[in-house]
DNA sequence: ATGAAAGCGCTAACAC
DNA sequence: GTGTTAGCGCTTTCAT
């Protein structure tokens, strides 16, 4: 009658105790542990009692891959981003681990680094991993890639655009909407001469910025030159470069919108380097308001996409979609509002009125 | 006969496909299925070609959930940090989760806030998770906190700093030589008046790199009067708060040096809100050389301390730890250099003869 | 209400 | 060399 099994036998870590360990110190099966652990009513309070004691005595901690095994659900959720060294993304990344945490979902981070074989390799990964959902918001993604999550129906959720398809949502950032914010905050200072600094145009949202731009502008009836819309790729080292094109034109824009923040701080650094001033000079917009943008010097005046907003439309949506009956969950999609922040790295433009007004009582200059 | 398991049914999902529809197709038992995927050398060749024509047709791939099960190991490593949104960190996470996939682990990342409980809930979960080693790198973390990972033996990296114990891997860097390095620069180029701005001294690291400056300004014969040394703790927001400390002090030092870039970046924020120029007027120097380094303005003189450096000796170690006869892993010290990267952010001291020099040649001002 | 037992997908003895 | 089988730790019928 002796028992085959040996507890403390095996490639078992020391210290690990299993529920078989809690269901003989409580002296139940483990059924009654297992139900008892996942809150069943029908146990009885006093057996649960015991087993709750018995699990404290012992420190048992039930294992999430058997778990995970035997229920289906990893409880774990993937995120894919472009590139964790870009600041905009660590914000949301913070944030969405903290409510997937807060849901009881362990998150599986993976950047993509813009390199497709990386990519397909981390979501090989995530397939084995079997997470329950995947977030994508790498703001541009081939789409071939995420055929096999979605064969395999994981929830999706996508930043801007994904195909059309069930069990995929997707988070619409109102970019026509934050970019006219921009530019009509620019307008309203007295610019007509704004240029723009995009993302790389390759992509898909970087490419609705531009768009945006664009139909803002025309909006208000203002021209755009060629040689005023830049392209950048979204970092700091490529607003600098753009910043570059746009100083050495025959005249400089008054004024100079952004795709996001790190191409608006490259410009501020290219600017920094020649002797026009910002705001005097030139003023300069950002987008996304990450953390840095209020501690640049001057601090950023930007439009922000919350990350918080994101984030959590993330986890709900996925969430949503995984605990919902399958069968009824469908395409929706999400809109993530924007707003416009004014710091300083925005003013009138030099030589018009205001801007004089603005000079006599000390703002020109530090 | 006919099989008891349907695969089309249950909790499984759509196009979930296991081991057995593998065998099936490919006429084998599972077991050799199971072989051919390991590599194990003893399967026929003829065999192994049919398994992997099999793979690839039903498009399988092993669920790490039930390998991690059988096995006791779940290839998966912990990477707690302090804060995902210091810059410093994500950059330690990209090199450290390059390198752990490389090795075939996925890595689990937490964010402990410097809060106990979050950070208790952090490593139950790791625990749970059953991760087979767990790099703790938030340079200050409550040693108790730790002591269920140690009673498991899980394979512990730390930095700077742990309990003194089998199984644990400490990254030592050496600040004495880091701090040395950044002072002696100071002092070569003619300072003598050197403040500093530590970071949290409740947390070993930071108190570690002030014991250094002190160290360092003794080995020197410089004075440090008490109120040259300002705490701060590691946020740009406090490098502001500290530097504007020191501003209101009667006589400037002519150097600052910080305890890390944040700080330092601080530092340069608070002075250009002053008529003190960085670096004619005042030196500063950072630590850490984090990517938005060499993008302040002026571009920051720091000491790197090599994330890559970093995150490989802690993904080595731990690699080395889990995949090492238990019985035989022992507690090792694995030292990180630092090296000084001299930018723009330090000069000589103003009205040094070296100094008038640099003025007279076109360096003071834009 | 509780326990026994059947698996979840896989690896590793153990037979042949 | 290959197949059979016993679990890994857990949830969940199905009896009782």
């Amino acid at each position: 009658m002796s028992s085959p099994r040996n507890n403390s036998s095996d490639r078992r870590r020391p210290g690990t105790v299993s529920i078989r360990d809690v269901a003989q110190r409580a002296g139940v099966s483990i059924a009654t542990v297992s139900r008892t652990v996942n809150r069943i009513p029908t146990v009885n309070p006093e057996l649960a009692e015991r087993v709750w004691k018995a699990i404290e005595e012992v420190g048992y901690l039930p294992n999430t891959q058997a778990r995970a095994l035997v229920s289906g659900r990893s409880h774990m959720l993937g995120l894919i981003v472009s590139e964790i060294t870009n600041p905009f993304f660590p914000e949301l990344i913070q944030e969405f681990e903290s409510l997937a945490v807060a849901q009881g979902y362990e998150v599986l981070i993976g950047s993509t680094n813009y390199d497709p074989v990386r990519t397909e390799s981390l979501l090989r990964r995530l397939l084995q991993r079997n997470v329950d959902g995947v977030a994508i918001m790498t703001f541009g993604i081939e789409e071939d890639l995420v055929q096999k999550l979605v064969e395999r129906e994981f929830p999706l959720v996508f930043v801007d655009a994904g195909p059309d398809l069930p069990n995929i949502q997707v988070l619409k950032v109102d970019y026509a909407e934050g970019i006219r914010q921009g530019v009509q905050h620019l307008a309203a200072l007295g610019h007509r001469n704004i240029a723009f600094i995009s993302g790389p145009l390759s992509q898909r949202s970087p490419n609705a910025r531009r768009e945006a731009f664009l139909k803002s502008m025309a909006e208000l009836g203002l021209r755009v030159p060629p040689e005023h819309l830049v392209e950048g790729n979204h970092t700091m080292e490529s607003g600098i470069v753009a910043m570059e094109k746009l100083i050495a034109l025959e005249t400089l824009p008054t004024a100079v919108m952004c795709s996001n923040d790190m191409t608006a701080i490259g410009a501020l650094h290219a600017l920094y380097r020649t002797t026009h001033k910002v705001p005097e000079d030139i003023s300069v917009v950002g987008f996304d308001d990450i953390h840095l943008a209020q501690f640049m010097l001057p601090p950023l005046t930007t439009v922000q996409m919350s990350c918080k907003d994101l984030a959590s439309a993330a986890v709900e949506s996925l969430r949503a979609c995984i605990e919902a009956d399958q069968s009824k969950s469908q395409r929706k999609e999400w809109p993530i509002p924007t707003r416009l922040v004014v710091r300083q790295s925005t003013a009138f433009p030099r030589g018009s009125l205001p801007a004089r007004v603005a000079t006599a009582s000390g703002r020109q200059s530090a």
